[in-house]
RNA sequence: GCCCUGGUAGUGUAGCGGCCUAUCAUGAAGCCCUGUCGAGGCUUCGACUCGGAUUCGAAUUCCGACCAGGGCGCCA
């Protein structure tokens, strides 16, 4: 007999039924005489029940009881039985299902599992095995039930994201796995090819390249669910394989691709919460950004602002603010309340946060508050007291409350200071949870200057159409970025669809003509016949997935990650290959295993 | 490449120079139990990542390796 429901379905509709039941032992409960089995798939748990007592007539009790004690933890089992009312007062209110349970009237063990390494029964928080373990046996670990839900939510977020897309007209196209190696950006993983000894393929970074193609290939919509690879080391929220929803849209300026990501993300946010999100999403440029949060993509569900201090402290006879002013420097502060904050930062923290500061590039804080109606601090001593009292004011500081000084060159303060107000946010609980704000981050500059070598890069990458001319002392590009709660979702830009202005774009960043004639050649040339205005926005699937679920890391979100060192501790890639296979390939490995013994046995002699 | 944190029964933990033939919970095995739901009761089983060093004595201190996680660099 097939299975006639889920472990999840059954109600109290369903009192009489006959029903099978195929799933796997969660928890099961021997009373000596009646026994309870927590019966469990993807769609929920089910309790059926083996009551020697209330058995139909002719059926073997003694069988029965048999199969069933063969039945441990986690087993692949099926039961028949009858649905029934609970016994009143023993319901479970917790569970969809705890109206009813299951009779058994028949059972069978399809498959015994092995004792399983750890519980995977839903527990209280903090009980779970640390995370090797969870990825050695990652099919078990995503019988849990929470991870199952991150599977379904992903599922039907990509869903949702395709239909809306669907709906207004884009194409889903596949672009290429097996494709050229790029010197700029990421590093490549690559693929030799058997046919072309010596030459390889590499996995994309992302469609980039194909999807404006596509545009040039007059396809006006595009999107893909795609795969990408990056060789780099691993964070929390970055995997060597990644998923981005990656689109491109023809005839286009900046504001249609952020009013076609708002209603796609409103139409997903209604199929998942039915609730209207807020939009359009509020933008901030990337200078503000900077000046205000220390961060292009900051968190703004908090306060804690910076204000610019550099011209109130210009004449300060301070020597470390008068070294950073005369650098180019800034001076920057933040007021810490004294009711959210400036009550609970003692001397301790002060320090503690000065060592942190250190640690993310800053020369240090200054710390000052105001205590008798007067700014307080070691430093006090190097101010006028009108320089003082115009702190004061430009801080809008009150008693009680705390402010840090940050000083240094533009970029490396600002950023250092972000990390700053991000900890002291974090230490102090000031980060709501189950808030999410959308915002656009951008008025982007196009390159980045290297301080030290004054080399030209691209700020988000070439592609990007600039917005002025490139000789001007700032370009700016017409670029920008989705964040949510302090992360980058992802980056859209217009693109730059004149092969003459790609090449001075190309050249500006250092690539002479040959490199770009190897590198880009097929795809300037591919400019050239017609490209249409266009531009696009690759949104990272797993970062939104995870920080909805209010995940820690999007490993919680993947089913099967590599581990902080690019490795998979379920199938243990990477591995090496036999002799054979590299032979085929022309390959030799210089890594570990060639043998230098003669090379040390001459060195000997 | 670098910095930080951690590694104790199957799992999660306590212990942090001698009170350690190492705590507690969970689990597993066995027994008891007819309404539980992470059932309960009783009994039993099971561990200091590895290699050096210090010391009369090391799970505990030091050094190194390995493993896991967080971060810097990197990620146009």
């Amino acid at each position: 007999m097939r299975r006639t429901n889920t472990c999840g379905e059954l109600r109290s509709s369903d009192l009489g039924k006959e029903v099978c039941l195929q799933g796997w032992v969660r928890f099961s409960r021997d009373h000596g005489g009646v026994a309870f089995i927590d019966l469990a798939d993807r769609y929920g748990i089910t309790q059926v029940v083996f009551d020697p007592e209330d058995l139909p007539e002719g059926t073997d009790a003694g069988r029965l009881d048999a199969a069933i004690k063969t039945f441990t933890r986690e087993s692949c089992v099926q039961i028949n039985g009858v649905v029934r009312k609970r016994v009143e007062g023993t319901e479970d209110a917790r569970n969809p299902t705890g109206e009813v349970e299951v009779l058994i009237t028949d059972a069978e063990l399809l498959n015994k599992s092995a004792l399983p390494p750890f519980e995977l029964g839903d527990q209280k928080e903090g009980v779970l095995p640390d995370e090797d373990i969870r990825m050695r046996y990652r099919y078990l670990d995503l019988r849990r039930t929470d991870m199952v839900q991150s599977m379904v939510f992903r599922s039907k977020l990509v869903h949702l994201a395709r239909q809306y897309l669907e709906q207004n007209g884009f194409l889903e196209i596949e672009t290429p796995m097996l494709g050229r190696s790029t010197p700029e950006g990421a590093r490549d993983y690559i693929v030799p090819s058997r046919v072309h000894p010596g030459t390889f393929y590499a996995l994309p970074q992302s469609p980039q390249l194909f999807k404006q193609m596509l545009m040039v290939a007059s396809m006006d919509r595009y999107y893909q669910v795609a795969r990408c690879f990056r060789d780099e080391d691993s964070r929390k929220d970055r995997q060597p394989e990644f998923t981005q929803l990656d689109m491109e849209m023809s005839f286009v300026d900046m504001k249609d691709i952020q009013d076609m990501i708002e209603g796609m993300m409103s139409y997903v946010w209604k199929g998942l919460y039915n609730e209207e999100l807020k939009t359009p999403f509020p933008h901030i440029a990337y200078r503000d950004a900077m000046e205000r949060f220390g961060s292009d993509k900051p968190d703004m569900r908090y306060g804690l602002e910076f204000v610019k201090l550099t011209d109130v402290v210009r004449d300060a006879p301070y020597k470390i603010f008068q070294n950073v002013i005369a650098e180019g420097g800034i001076v920057a502060g933040m007021n810490l309340k004294k009711d959210i904050a400036g009550d609970r930062i003692g001397r301790n923290d002060r320090d503690r946060y000065i060592h942190y500061a250190k640690k993310v590039g800053l020369g240090g804080l200054t710390w000052m508050w105001v205590e008798n109606g007067k700014l307080e601090s070691n430093i006090t001593k190097y101010f006028t007291p009108e320089i003082l009292e115009n702190i004061k004011t430009t801080m809008n500081a009150e008693e009680g409350d705390v402010l840090f000084l940050i000083a240094g060159p533009w970029k490396a303060t600002y950023e250092g200071g972000g990390f700053v107000r991000k900890k002291i946010a974090e230490d102090l609980g000031l980060i709501p949870e189950n808030e999410f704000q959308f915002f656009w981050m951008d008025e982007c500059p196009m390159f980045e200057i290297d301080p030290v070598s004054g080399k030209y890069d691209s700020f988000h990458h070439p592609f990007v159409l600039p917005q002025n001319d490139l000789d001007d002392d700032y370009v700016g590009g017409a670029c920008f970025d989705l964040c949510l709660n302090g992360n980058e979702l992802g980056s859209g830009s217009l693109r730059i669809h004149n092969a003459d202005l790609q090449r001075a774009v190309f050249h500006k960043l250092g690539l002479d003509d040959e490199r770009i004639e190897e590198n880009f050649g097929f795809f300037v040339e591919a400019l050239s016949y017609g490209a249409p205005p266009h531009g696009g926005i690759a949104i990272g699937v797993d970062r939104l997935c995870a920080i909805l679920l209010n995940k820690d890391t999007i490993r919680e979100v993947i089913a099967f990650p590599k581990n902080k060192r690019a490795v998979s501790l379920l199938d243990g890639s990477p591995e090496k290959v036999s002799d054979e296979k590299l032979e085929e390939l022309q390959i030799i490995s210089l890594a570990g295993d060639i043998d230098f013994s003669d090379v040390e046995d001459l060195s000997e002699e």
